[in-house]
DNA sequence: CATGAATGAGTTTTCATTCAT
DNA sequence: CATGAATGAAAACTCATTCAT
């Protein structure tokens, strides 16, 4: 075969992994089917099974490679900053983002709950979030804050917690909680790295 | 039939909720099905539809259920204390108890999700989280916690976070993520409120 | 429910159950597929699984309890003659009659190959060959037959060979093939239950 | 290109060949798929229909090359015994090899009851039997036997119901069976012959 | 109140076959 | 000759829901 056909395989594998965060998004991860991601994508239904093989691969592929994708925009957005609440700020700011386009956030939770009833999935899962914590516990401890491992573990949830519940309920806007998430990077004897 | 029969019913309704609050657990809000949760609960298919209109509206009304229970129990919790961080402790401890069996706190996040596509459900789930937040800031307020709405908030968001990623993650126990929730709860100067 | 709606599940089992015999021996094991059989049977689709669980076990019900069938109706064979010969030629007569409506010769043939890749269908069918063969042997050694376990066993499946060949090859029949069955069931020495 | 293609193509014809025997034996024959196929051959899966236009052509091809040579190789072994029950026991000697990796008598089966519902096939299998039988025949009546057209193909189908019954059966060694198969090589006064 | 048979649309998946390269 | 991407139809199976009893 040429390389036109590889390269036509490579671009309808592009579409439907696009294609599967924003279903997933839209519908959660059970209510993404074959018919539905391959209209979205605009291929033959058949094609799913032909390159991912099942639709759980396709959906656990897609979510990780948009929570990896994340996951690598952190590390500019760490380098943009030098104050820890002004990583947060930029970090929480998704909230705000948030009118239901911004499919990343809601696959998060949905690939944690997926990761429960999938091995595979929850490896990967978790190989990502293990990747997140160690870079911004880094980042943390360089700054002073303590114990960086766990405070960076703890915001990594709260955020994905936050996410979660802000699409429930408007009023949780980042204004609202920054202040509050703050206080869990400021040392306990007050904001010494502040001065 | 008399009041064996209403008694009857209001057995298996009782015995459809539970069962329902089980399997949102084990298999996700879209894995159950009529038959599975009627298997479950030991009685007929049909009844399923008969008592609750449609599995979603079971399936809502268990996981409302369960967690207005849990908001419940959160008033008792908060009379037996009197230190926020003992308050937390007694929040979090959930996340050691986690081996699975835990059902509701799964369920959380189940409904979380499945309330962002289901508007009666969005709003019950809306008022159940606002009245455990107005009771814990009412709490966090009386014991001098600055912004006491927007951190009872965060609070709970975080826990519902925290309990998410502890189902991947076991190293995620309370003990290590106590000291920074902590921080949470105390005001920026310093442990006013334990003088 | 009623007694009706019992009626009318038996009846419909009992349908399909006719239907897939029919099915295999026109199309072939492989050949039969919910849409066919139940089209055949004159019932919904997915009442073969709400009945039969898939169509494999279907088929495989369909199939053990022809065979059933085929094996009882031995017993009263062999009530109503006493020369071996002459069992052996009712036996064998079935060979005259295949036109393609004798489902059931073929589906012996289709049963077996099923057997061969189905863990519960190979006990079933076995027992159905077992109890064959032990009222068969025991016939013929009332009646003075040498070996009679080994030779129940070789009669046995030298007629499913030949109905297996027959369906190829229209000249094999029980005429031509009787005399050669016949030594089978003679002792070495000569006749001797024939005198 | 010169010889190099079509020696490449023979050798492609010939995996093909033999991955198809073996598939049909283990999966049978509606379980055997292009890709399946493609995949033990160890070749594009678009190769299969270049070289043999459809699955079941291949299948076909396949199954008939095996059975003439089994029918080959029967020539060879009657040439080496000169007692007909010598010469059962080499032919029924295959029942106790089976063990599952005895591609070839499996495919016996399989295709004769493919070639039921495949006239081209059917014309094939035909021949490959008459041919059998022809030499055999002739060898047996060259030894006294009675009946030799009929012996041949009754002593042919009993072989194969009995490789059949085998698959089911481990009890049906040869050992079990060959004492009842001689006695349709004998002649009824006995073992005239062997003097 | 309760049962479970029935329906029909929906799901995932497999497959033979075609075809551009 | 060979590849493997693409297609479209068909497969098995699931399911919420309805309804006669």
């Amino acid at each position: 075969m040429g390389p036109k056909s590889a390269e036509r395989g490579r671009e309808v594998r592009e579409r439907l992994l696009v294609a599967a965060v924003e279903l997933i998004a839209e519908r959660g991860w059970g209510g993404v089917s074959t018919r539905t991601v391959a209209e979205r994508a605009g291929v033959g239904a058949g094609l799913v099974h032909y390159h991912f093989g099942s639709v759980q691969e396709l959906l656990s592929a897609a979510a990780v490679a948009a929570m990896r994708e994340v996951g690598g925009s952190l590390e500019s957005l760490l380098e943009q900053v030098e104050d820890p609440a002004d990583a947060l700020r930029l970090m929480v700011s998704s909230l705000d983002d948030y009118t239901g386009d911004d499919a990343v956030s809601m696959v998060f939770t949905e690939a944690y709950l997926a990761a429960t009833r999938d091995a595979q999935l929850r490896d990967q899962v978790a190989e990502v979030m293990a990747e997140f914590r160690a870079r911004l516990a880094g980042w943390l401890g360089a700054r002073g804050v303590a114990e960086p491992e766990a405070t960076a573990a703890v915001v990594g949830a709260s955020i994905d917690g936050l996410v979660m519940q802000r699409a429930l309920d408007p009023a949780l806007t980042s204004e609202v909680v920054l202040p509050v998430l703050v206080r869990m990077v400021q040392t306990p004897g007050g904001a010494r790295w502040r001065s």
